[in-house]
DNA sequence: TATCAGTTTAGAACGATTCTAATGTATTGA
DNA sequence: TCAATACATTAGAATCGTTCTAAACTGATA
């Protein structure tokens, strides 16, 4: 809890009582994907009820301080990963789950990106069947 | 044009006058990322004016169809691409756009998939800088 | 050419997200 | 410690891409 409001503080954050919460979730040490929604489904299971623009404020807040990573997964919601470092995910459409992929991988044979262009990073995205 | 009406009734769908303009413009033999908004955007430059709900009904057809793809690009907007084969991208934030990657790729380093999933594609997204 | 299933359309509805502006709260510095 | 103020939270309205609705239209068929 202390050791919550310190991280949010170091952050530029104002650890208010919302967002100790939502850090204290997020940021338990087990890496988390989560949307707008799933988060305050599991923050009233909590029986701590944060209106949604708290929720959509904040998670943008802590995505830019860069505590969290947004998705580049198609659908229609945004994801955002407590899982800052680069990795790849497996993703099943049927479940609509995404499994983070840990390990390092390589990608070969990559042409040279267009005239001026610089390339920022490589997503790896595992479809699953089932 | 003959062509294009063959071709749609080939793949079960009524050449109208709407699908035939939209698929003439689509499979002119020049790949094409759109969305429904630049596609409209195109059709209203041709002075063809087909209204959004016919556009989006449109591109879900062709999309049934096996005509397009429809790309996992985190953007607000769903992607369509009609280059249906297996392919890469780079995307530019920036310039909201996809450029074709046209040689094969290897991803080397891939993790076994969870329990009981088999892998069905890998998608690489190359991200550009500017 | 009449019939009818399939198609198009304007506009309403929808769902995720953002905005608004009123209220509340953490920080500051006297 | 407290008042001032800058920043946060909130309910509900607004927005935006997309889908739905139901009425009008059109291509296929007999």
């Amino acid at each position: 809890m202390k050791d919550i409001k310190h991280f949010l503080r170091q952050n530029s954050l104002r650890p208010t009582k919302q967002r100790v919460i939502i850090a204290n979730y997020l940021f338990d040490g087990v890496n988390k994907h989560v949307t707008a929604e799933t988060l305050s489904n599991k923050l009233l299971k909590m029986k701590a009820e944060i209106s949604l623009a708290t929720i959509y404020n904040t998670l943008h807040d802590f995505y830019e301080k860069g505590l969290l990573k947004k998705l580049m997964i198609n659908s229609e919601r945004i994801y955002f990963d407590t899982n800052t470092e680069h990795h790849h995910h497996f993703y099943s459409k049927k479940d609509q789950k995404l499994i983070d992929i840990n390990v390092d991988m390589k990608v070969s044979g990559l042409p040279k990106p267009p005239k001026n262009k610089k390339i920022n990073k490589i997503e790896v995205l595992v479809h699953l069947d089932n």
